[in-house]
DNA sequence: GAGGTAGGTCTCTTTAGGGAACCTTCTCGG
DNA sequence: CCGAGAAGGTTCCCTAAAGAGACCTACCTC
């Protein structure tokens, strides 16, 4: 994210991880993601329910922009306005949002419950997410997999 | 996250997903916590893996110890030396990263592929998560889904 | 007793976030 | 036609963290 989400720059690592935080790895970036997804998608909206300073914001946009998860369009010639949409890659990473709601729900969710919840439009449930495995599809987790290295590997764990 | 990530805490906002960021979203939390997984769990592992600071490592240890994602445990008592292991609470975390993984795979994978493979054991194939409804088992994203405000909620979303 | 390992702490410099003022273009009301 | 206000940023200054690396304290081995 960031050009720089501090100093390190992760988006050389052979891993995704580190790769994926180049993108959304800044401070409020996923927050700026969550309410583009919600509808608030201006430069001032933003700001102003984000508390976020207009500089910080310049730049995240920019970031979040440069890397296809933002698209900036016009949306009014004169004036010139400008208000930002996802991208079907940011849409995907909107994954990675609803994954944290889920564990941030479990695990620091205060007395008054869960702030959002989501309508299955397929079921019209109230539900939540849940991993599972894209070839057999039932659950999985952390606790049920080996991992292996892959093709892009670049370097054997070594335990020293 | 962090003791700050930057200056404004997230911890305090009606927001799953800024509660989370609270945890884990600091510079190489994620990082951290992926190495952890696989075996790097000492100290001086974890500082020459991912060439961190050894000053931000032991900040980074020291609050994913403090929000239960990570136990710090004496696996020798002379000399003291201490490891640090996933809770439960860090294993459930992980399911981040493998959304992670995921989104860096599909969208920023170089041409050498994926550095890192999933073995289910399941069902003994490589696959990869994808998110699934909690009430129908079928797959949901973003674009499939209502967003509604829950009983946690803080405030209304207003366009202006 | 020299050297190495493990697990940190301390100090210093550099970078990036926060806050607030400022700027430009356009519209509206009077 | 003048002033106020909205939208979308840009610029500056200040402070808080990140990075680099030296240093410290056991303890073990040779």
């Amino acid at each position: 994210m960031m050009d720089r989400m501090q100093r390190t720059r992760f988006g050389d690592m052979a891993c995704s991880i580190a790769r994926t935080l180049d993108v959304i790895g800044e401070p409020w970036s996923p927050l700026i993601l969550r309410n583009v997804l919600v509808g608030i998608v201006r430069f001032d909206q933003l700001q102003r329910s984000l508390g976020i300073s207009r500089k910080v914001l310049t730049e995240r946009l920019g970031h979040l922009v440069a890397n296809g998860v933002l698209e900036r369009r016009r949306y009014s010639e004169r004036p010139p306005r400008y208000e930002y949409a996802l991208t079907v890659k940011g849409e995907e990473l909107c994954d990675l949002l609803m994954v944290m709601v889920r564990w941030g729900d479990r695990w620091t969710a205060g007395e008054a419950g869960p702030p959002v919840l989501y309508r299955h439009h397929e079921c019209g449930e109230i539900g939540h997410v849940e991993l599972h495995c894209s070839v057999c599809d039932r659950p999985m987790d952390v606790t049920g997999i080996d991992i292996l290295p892959g093709p892009g590997a670049a370097v054997t764990v070594t335990q020293g």
